[in-house]
DNA sequence: CCCATTCGTGACGCCGCGTCAACTTTTGGT
DNA sequence: ACCAAAAGTTGACGCGGCGTCACGAATGGG
């Protein structure tokens, strides 16, 4: 019923369209994470399909178009969240908490697609941002002029400080997901605790030794 | 004299082993500047040479490789100004500034390696982490590890505090080569206040709006 | 001076790339 | 219900990069 209604609506071009685009997506998320995103080629994403080679081209131009889809459609869910948190929040504390744990709450839910291709097997570690994610961070950076505007943010250089946000919940985000006594919760106030009151405000290290 | 010296004490296998090895590495320094990373090939580093394609493969596994070997020099050049920033810190003041200075400092003044090779037409921007590389970021854990121990620095995670430490550094580095208006100074400062006192304590932006 | 060893060479087979002419399916008009 | 045009799929093809390997040249030891 559903399906003959989306056919009704949208005509079969526009289904198998969508479902082909759609099929490519799924398979290239799953060579990626068996093979690593640079091993992988257009023909094994392909392959993983039942289209044919030539098929591929119709949707995208190359399997780094293919990332830059998964990557922008990952973008794109968790950029209204935080967006969300950083109006709701009064304060400027609000601001930064609030951004940071949406973001690493995010990150430990969704290793799908940001861990999983993390993962490359040739080299050690790479990261790739694509328009969507840069999007994201135009984003803070204009919640940032608007704090400093409106008198709850520091008057700084707000491109710097993005920069500086974004450096820390990514690179500290790797770490999280490497080791297993980090939570979101502990990436999150470590990382506002920084930004609020640099070094001194650091919350104390869980375990320091050990009994 | 000094050719015929080495090849005295050397031997001429030795030597030439050592010109080709520095050829495909400055052939590559080249071509990867002038094509992208991502879009030169083996055959393209090896023609910018005089030498034959298998000889490439007496040399280095891939491109990937060639990189690494750039990457690598790169970092076993810096790291030793950074530790001794870091050694000569007395208070824990000097330790965050002297390592940001140095560091920012250092990409300034190296858009050769660097930012040279950042220069990525095909992706919007990835960052490659080395073995040396990772080393240098290990070494930092350490220092900041010591530092703990002698009652410098507050006790926290270390692990955590090095990674907000280069994430910053690396962001706001980019932003730093994108940017005219952004000096090594002014990039240092930044980062040394936003890890002293947190946001609180960043410097006043420079030209808030005209006059 | 000669032989063993090391190393440079480029042709070779393999495979992925992006294209394109032929073919199939869908659509809209009658 | 039919058909012609449009849209989309297919896989074979030429091209070029990949890594290898048998060959020959250069080197060094005896």
């Amino acid at each position: 019923m559903s399906i003959e209604a989306d056919v009704k609506t949208r005509g079969k071009r526009e289904e198998t369209k969508a479902n082909n685009r759609q099929a490519i997506l799924d398979a290239a998320r799953r060579v990626f994470a068996e093979l690593g995103y640079g091993a992988t080629t257009v023909r094994d994403i392909i392959r993983a399909t039942d289209l044919a080679s030539g098929t591929f081209y119709n949707y995208f131009k190359s399997k780094e178009e293919v990332f830059q889809a998964l990557q922008d459609d990952t973008a794109l869910r968790v950029r209204p969240r935080l967006r969300a948190e950083r109006i709701r929040a009064a304060t400027f504390e609000e601001f930064i908490a609030g951004t940071f744990r949406t973001f690493f709450d995010f990150v430990k839910n969704d290793q799908t697609s940001l861990a999983t291709m993390r993962r490359n097997p040739e080299l050690q570690r790479m990261r790739i941002d694509t328009p969507e994610v840069i999007a994201g961070f135009e984003e803070l950076r204009a919640d940032l002029e608007t704090a400093i505007r409106n008198g709850v943010m520091p008057d700084t250089d707000a491109d710097l400080l993005m920069a500086a946000m974004v450096g820390v919940a990514f690179e500290v985000a790797n770490h999280m997901i490497s080791r297993s006594d980090v939570s979101a919760q502990d990436a999150a106030e470590f990382a506002t605790a920084l930004f609020l009151g640099g070094v001194h405000a650091l919350p104390k290290r869980k375990r320091p030794k050990a009994t």
